[in-house]
DNA sequence: CTACCGATCGCCT
DNA sequence: GGCGATCGGTAGC
């Protein structure tokens, strides 16, 4: 009855692991492409793994903004990545959406591939929602975002994160547990929260 | 200025 | 399961 709520002012100025745990189930569109968040990682200025770690820089600048804004750089020359930031060099990583509105418009822009890798990983789903660097620092409660939904409201569990080498135990990657909409299954034993 | 390498993906075997 | 593609940021000389 409320999946249509605007989150919170607010909502993204908390730790980032919190916020990052409350975006699972969350609806975020892209021009209204785009569908529900099932995977998420935090970062933050104290972690190792984080782009925040040695201070700012010119890339990392947004995220050691205001909360509530997007960062958005690029990977292995080739793929977009898309963060919320949280405040003080936190972001919460955007890695899986299950897909529910634009699929068409997603297929297309992903080259056809299936329903299920379409949002699967954060290249592909910067891809399928046609982010890129045009739209790193814009706010999050604004056009061309759209994020809305009742934060809490779903079954999520803790791994830990992938596809970095430092700070590798911290257990800060989130899924909506049982999704087949995610970049990689979560392991067996996951804390439940 | 140069060298290294990464919060990845898709295609190959 | 393994590997090549491709390039900007960062650090070090």
């Amino acid at each position: 009855m409320t999946d249509d709520a605007a989150l919170d002012p607010g909502f993204f100025a908390r730790d980032a692991p919190a916020v990052a745990r409350d975006l699972i189930g969350i609806a975020m569109l892209v021009n209204g492409v785009g569908g529900r968040i099932v995977e998420t990682e935090a970062y933050d200025a104290q972690d190792a793994a984080s782009h925040s770690f040695r201070g700012p820089t010119p890339r990392n600048a947004v995220m050691f903004g205001p909360p509530g804004h997007v960062y958005v750089y690029r990977i292995y020359g080739m793929h977009w990545c898309v963060n919320f930031t949280c405040g003080n060099g936190a972001a919460v990583l955007i890695r899986a959406l299950e897909p529910g509105s634009g699929i068409e418009t997603m297929r297309v822009r992903r080259n056809g591939a299936v329903d299920r890798l379409l949002c699967a990983g954060p290249g592909r789903l910067c891809q399928a929602l046609a982010i890129d660097s045009s739209m790193n620092g814009l706010p999050v409660d604004a056009p061309p975002f759209d994020l809305h939904g009742q934060p809490g409201d779903t079954e999520v569990t803790a791994t830990t994160r992938i596809g970095i080498r430092v700070a590798a135990d911290i257990p800060w990657r989130f899924c909506l547990a049982g999704s087949p909409f995610v970049s990689r299954r979560p392991a067996l034993a996951q804390d439940s929260c």
